[in-house]
DNA sequence: TGAAATGTTGGGGCG
DNA sequence: ACGCCCCAACATTTC
């Protein structure tokens, strides 16, 4: 094969895969020697810079991809410092003369990349980008109107439509040539993304990350789960959803490989591809709306009388509401680095409509401790919640926790495993401890207020103050 | 991808 | 047999 140059660079960065990789593939294509790389340059995505949980998760699976280089013959080089400086560096150590990288659609890092391609090819420099993390270009699905869709349906019909236009994943290489001896890399360990104080023994029992646990988790999937999807997503005390969220988040695996092993695997997966659909959405939003990552799209939300309430929104942090499920989900976020989707919705609800605090605290959070904690979703998770976002819940859909933990965690699993303390109170009761009988508090062996809080708000009474407070803006 | 309030219907107990 | 009331079950409206 001919190469139309000598060296080029592979800057890994939200796509910490082999296969489907078209940067890669490109740059194979294109170069004789290609070198990856992955600079650590957090700050970069300021003020959305990855969390504590994101950056645990990235951890391993930087060890994870730099174990499969290894395997292909390769060297993948760790470097940390500001991006451009450190791939010039790289340039002028390799005299490479591409460099190829595959996009993410975060306003920060457009900013930061099209100053870099720009730099590079004022110095001479090829750069080539690629998508690698959505099924369609955010500019290239448009309204009739030649508008962004604002609502989900008319947009995933329309993507619907059009999938046919997707390309099959690509190959893995089975071969990467060989990175020169004496270029350096950083230690991984050098880069300290594991925590310090070690809380993250949980989440360690939870995740396989990198490629090969994604595909694993899919597979796993495809096997148990995808076809009664439909109704067992909804259940926070079984493993019914995909759990694809944090290998789509670092691209160890891509919508269109999932998409192609359902397909592959004659797997109906309709209701499973609508939430690959709201992520498509969502992204596709957050190009359209970049300000939307700290402002409400809805501008009438902006005067909406939000409440400042530092000690219910650490009670919440914490787990210590004294709602149960409210409680269950984000303790099983702080332990695991995940919550349910549907619980998601609840404590999101109780956050910002029960305790009427802003929506950008509850995001600011899980931003801090979901492993899967992605700009464009959580952001259009947080507004949709908040009833600010496009398509979103109106905001006097106000989820009842009790009542959506009799719907949803019927036998109480979830609850009793998530919130030990009240485990021995009977099923009538466990919803909502608040109204037991005393006689079954104390059979139970449960003082409230000592051994499980009493409930910080009033469900009814607050719901009624939230829907006041959404009269003054409508 | 709600919940609560309000309205409607129809079966059954009862005088 | 009949009207009346109660109330569950379901539907509609409102927030």
């Amino acid at each position: 094969m001919s190469h139309t140059h000598q060296t080029a660079l592979v800057w890994f960065r939200r796509d910490l895969r082999l296969a489907d990789n078209p940067a890669l593939t490109h740059a194979l294509s294109e170069a004789r020697n290609v070198i990856p790389v992955f600079i650590h340059a957090p700050d970069e995505e300021a003020p959305w810079s990855p969390g504590a949980a994101s950056l645990w998760w990235l951890h391993h699976s930087l060890a994870s991809l730099s174990r499969d280089i290894t395997g292909l013959g390769g060297r993948l080089i760790l470097r940390q410092g500001a991006s451009l400086a450190c791939l010039q560096q790289l340039i002028s150590e390799t005299s490479a003369t591409l460099v190829c990288w595959n996009r993410v659609y975060e306003p920060s890092c457009i900013v930061r990349d099209t100053n870099i391609k720009r730099v590079l090819k004022d110095q001479a420099i090829e750069c080539s980008s690629h998508n690698a993390a959505l099924l369609f270009e955010p500019w290239q699905v448009r309204t009739q109107q030649d508008k962004p869709f604002r609502v989900f349906t008319p947009f995933w019909k329309h993507c619907q439509t059009r999938l046919a236009e997707q390309p099959l994943p690509l190959a893995a290489p089975n071969l990467l040539p060989g990175v020169n001896k004496s270029l350096t890399s950083a230690d991984l360990s050098s880069l300290h993304l594991l925590p310090r104080i070690k809380w993250d023994s949980g989440m360690q029992a939870h995740w396989q990350t990198g490629e090969a646990g994604a595909h694993a988790r899919l597979q796993q999937f495809i096997n148990d789960s995808a076809s009664h999807y439909a109704t067992e997503r909804d259940r926070p005390d079984k493993t019914g959803t995909s759990c694809m969220g944090p290998y789509l988040h670092f691209g160890e695996i891509s919508p269109r490989q999932i998409i192609t092993a359902l397909h592959e695997q004659q797997t109906p997966a309709e209701s499973y591809l609508r939430e690959l659909g709201w992520r498509e959405f969502s992204h596709h939003l957050l190009y359209h709306f970049p300000h939307t990552t700290n402002a409400p799209l809805d501008i009438r939300f902006e005067k909406f009388p939000w409440d400042k309430n530092a000690a219910a929104l650490q009670a919440w942090q914490r787990g210590q509401t004294g709602i149960p499920l409210v409680d269950a989900g984000m303790r099983e976020l702080w332990h695991t680095g995940w919550m349910h989707n549907r619980v998601r919705m609840v404590v999101a609800s109780f956050l910002t409509k029960n305790l009427r605090i802003h929506w950008l605290e509850g995001a600011r959070w899980f931003w801090d401790t979901l492993v899967d904690a992605d700009l464009a979703n959580n952001t259009q998770g947080w507004q949709w919640t908040a009833g600010c976002g496009a398509d979103a819940a109106p905001f006097f859909r106000i989820f009842n926790p009790t009542l959506q933990a009799e719907r949803f965690d019927p036998e109480f699993n979830y609850i009793r495993r998530w919130v030990p303390e009240i485990a021995r109170l009977p099923n009538k009761w466990i919803t909502k401890p608040w109204e037991a009988p005393d006689i079954e508090l104390s059979k139970a062996g449960i003082k409230l207020g000592r051994d499980y809080p009493s409930a910080i708000v009033d469900l009814g009474a607050s719901r009624e103050a939230a829907l006041d407070a959404y009269k003054e803006i409508k």
